[in-house]
DNA sequence: ACGCCCCCACTTTTT
DNA sequence: GTGGGGGCGT
């Protein structure tokens, strides 16, 4: 057979990973080096070239953003044949694989897949079943250690092996629990998707073999990002065959927090020898300056393998490095520079804004809306995270599974309908005692006697009005349910009658999710409940982001990657913020900030620019951090400062710092949530309110004091006297100085 | 059972 | 600066 036409536009180690046959392959693709196009290629050779089928490749990869760019670019290459491919995240494979094969394991296939909020509130109900207290096992930690076990495929039991003292003991104790709670009301968490498929596979060698069979390639989009469990799922996929195919960059780990880990990557010619390894090295995104400067922060990490990255593309503008006084100034130097570009014919859609945390986003948005600058903010506070959307998405979850648990709990009184909590707490230990789903728990209460007549019927009314919608839902379209939902439950009527500003508002995003329900059943052909649950949990909100050209894009660092745009802004880099405060203490995590960082450099085609805020407000105290370090590692000669280094490298002046106590006082202006609060400032932490002259304040410089936030810190100096002196602490950690206003109440240690 | 209010922890990143 | 959970009073 001809070589195809196609490899004309391959440079020759693109063109050698793409012709590879069989056996394992890894693809060490540097930023920019053309890897979406080797896969697409390679899947394209792989069905045009060498005869595979199009059902028997598998292509795996951690977003859907991703899975939808690559389907797309494959079917351009081949046509209406690449429908039969299956291309998919690691959870949304593991999710269709389990609809099918999770009987095996003793699960209903009905399953409803829990969020990580939803995992808090079985976590809680795991504590209180091992009877251990919340305020000593932090249930947010309890489910970091289960996560952690899961990312490695730990079982319960397996965790409890690896106990090494009383208190790991407990948490596989709570481990085990949580998962009978998921159990027995038919739910799996993220973790689950993939650790009970590796199960099933080690455990049933048919089932695994029918899928050996069927998937006779298989293909890993950002090997570096996967974590132990996926790391055994993918080898039991592929057995002895090793037709695996992988693509990554370890410079571009930033997820070991998720239990990814680099090993992966660094092992891979160990782990399946034999390996042909393809390193792509040929950039076609950035301008050599940009390259240059992301590489050289890159570099100081140690665990790595050397790259040498290069483009033909010479030169470029310098990367301009700004120190703004405040993040008010950051920002408004942004749009100042957007307007600049945009003369320079720059579209809004050209330029995309990044930050370290969501919570960055709120300033950067406001001076857009003042510019009149349309911009869209990818992540942040999810639309499925609202309230009155995850109500509705319970009913439907409860109506399509009526064992669960978390969703039952979340509605069972919205709209209030008189079933308290006591009523559900005796429930819970009715379920518990018995050890039946909680809906079995609440229908004995509705036929039994022994409960009060009224609790009886509000029970039964309830349970009766969940069963009248899932015979309705049992054959009926997605919105039908919905709408039915919203009619028998009364919950939009509920907020007419409430008629204020923010149940408007939840009544709108009630709208919305319709409108949006109406949208997945016209792009999904085999629309169901069941599909539509798993859609919702399975997709961020940045995936499905329409591309709009003319808005200016915000996302975090992290959503960042694998994509990529003519103009860059990194803003808030200053240590503490970027690299982030809490991985200052440990070497890898900062090295992990730095591979962050490389990942955001490295999206910028054609201009970079990064800024820092001297001072900036974090939870209501004012601090003052240090430029990022990352800063010091770019060779000054690829920088074009925009202002000058030293301006703002510490506080020369502070404004307003007493200490303060924030009191409700009567009579004082609702804020935009309904609440009354009122600042006022109080030395002496008790009360305020009184009109004689505050006393001084209790400090001197060099006192160490203790913030209920940063920890301990030393007065560095007071300006001015007497209760008007503005205190400015210094904070250190791990040889990073933070300053801040004193705000907060401090406790002289 | 309900609603108001206080207090706390949160914010690093996401499938 | 914000959301949620728990406590308290009705």
């Amino acid at each position: 057979m001809p070589e195809p036409e196609f490899l004309r536009f391959l440079n020759p180690p693109q063109r050698e990973a793409v012709t590879h046959g069989e056996g394992p392959l890894l693809v060490v693709a540097g930023a920019g080096s053309g890897k979406t196009r080797v896969l697409t290629y390679r899947i394209a050779y792989l069905v045009g070239h060498l005869g595979i089928a199009p059902p028997h490749i598998l292509a795996v990869t951690f977003t859907n953003k991703a899975a939808g760019e690559m389907r797309e670019r494959v079917r351009a290459l081949l046509g209406a044949s690449a429908a039969a491919l299956w291309v998919g995240t690691f959870h949304s494979t593991c999710t269709r694989i389990l609809r099918k094969e999770i009987h095996h394991l003793g699960y209903s296939p009905g399953f409803v897949i829990y969020d990580e909020k939803d995992q808090v509130g079985v976590v809680r109900e795991a504590l209180r079943r091992s009877g251990l207290d919340e305020r000593v096992y932090a249930p947010r930690a309890v489910l970091w250690h289960i996560d952690r076990a899961k990312n490695e495929a730990l079982s319960p039991e397996d965790l409890a092996a690896r106990a090494d003292g009383p208190q790991s003991a407990q948490i596989a104790q709570v481990y085990a629990a949580y998962q009978q709670l998921l159990r027995t009301s038919s739910a799996l968490d993220f973790g689950d998707l993939i650790r009970l498929t590796v199960l099933l596979f080690e455990r049933h060698p048919r089932v695994v073999q029918w899928y050996r069979e069927r998937w006779r390639h298989v293909l890993v989009d950002e090997y570096q990002d996967t974590n132990t469990a996926q790391y055994r799922l993918i080898r039991l996929l592929v057995g002895g065959t090793s037709n695996l195919c992988v693509v990554g960059d370890e410079d571009q780990n930033v997820y070991s927090w998720r239990g990814a880990t680099i090993r992966n990557i660094l092992d891979f010619e160990k782990d399946f020898p034999g390996a042909r390894v393809v390193k792509l090295e040929q950039n076609y995104r950035s301008t050599n300056v940009i390259l240059q400067a992301a590489g050289a922060v890159v570099r100081r990490n140690r665990r790595r393998r050397p790259k040498a990255l290069w483009t033909d593309r010479p030169g470029g503008d310098l990367v301009v490095l700004h120190e703004a006084r405040d993040e008010f100034e950051e920002a408004r130097f942004v749009v100042e520079e957007i307007r600049r570009l945009a003369a320079e014919g720059y579209r809004p859609g050209d330029i995309a804004i990044f930050y370290r945390t969501n919570a960055q986003s709120r300033v950067v948005e406001e001076q857009l809306l003042g510019a009149n600058v349309a911009y869209t903010v990818l992540g942040g506070v999810r639309f499925y995270d609202r309230a009155e959307v995850k109500d509705l998405l319970a009913y439907l979850r409860v109506i399509h599974n009526p064992a669960d648990a978390v969703g039952l709990k979340r509605i069972i009184n919205s709209p209030p309908r008189g079933i308290g909590k006591t009523t559900v707490e005796r429930a819970e230990t009715l379920a518990r005692e018995e050890g039946i789903p909680l809906h079995e728990a609440l229908r004995r209460f509705s036929q039994d006697d022994s409960t009060l007549g009224a609790t009886r019927r509000k029970v039964g009314d309830f349970l009766a009005m969940i069963e009248r919608l899932r015979e309705k839902a049992q054959d009926g379209l997605v919105s039908a349910i919905v709408q039915k939902v919203i009619m028998e439950t009364g919950y939009v009527r509920h907020l007419v009658e409430e008629d204020s500003p923010e149940s408007r508002s939840r009544g709108e995003n009630i709208q919305e999710l319709v409108t949006s329900v109406f949208a997945f059943e016209e792009s999904t052909p085999d629309a169901s409940l069941a599909s539509y649950l798993d859609q919702i949990t399975l997709v961020s909100d940045a995936d499905g982001l329409a591309k709009t050209p003319d808005h200016v894009v915000l996302m975090t660092v992290h959503s960042a990657k694998g994509l990529e745009f003519p103009v860059v802004f990194m803003v808030g880099m200053e240590e503490s913020l970027f690299p982030h405060s809490l991985s200052l203490d440990d070497p890898e995590a900062v090295e992990e900030e730095r591979r962050l960082c490389y990942v955001g450099m490295t999206r910028a085609k054609n201009r970079l620019y990064l800024s820092r805020a001297g001072a900036r407000r974090v939870y209501g105290s004012l601090r003052f951090n240090e430029p990022s370090r990352f800063f010091a590692e770019i060779p000054p000669e690829l920088l074009s400062a925009s202002s000058p280094f030293e301006a703002f490298a510490a506080p020369k002046r502070v404004h307003a710092a007493r200490r303060t106590v924030i009191r409700k006082r009567a009579g004082a202006a609702p804020d935009r949530r309904g609440r009354t609060i009122d600042y006022s400032y109080d030395q002496s932490g008790e009360h305020d309110g009184n009109d004689g002259a505050p006393e001084p304040l209790p400090l001197e410089s060099g006192m160490r004091v203790r913030h209920p936030n940063l920890g301990f810190g030393t007065v560095d100096r007071l300006d001015g006297e007497g209760a008007r002196a503005r205190v400015v602490i210094r904070f250190e950690r791990a040889g990073v100085r933070t300053f801040m206003l004193a705000y907060a109440e401090l406790e002289i240690v």
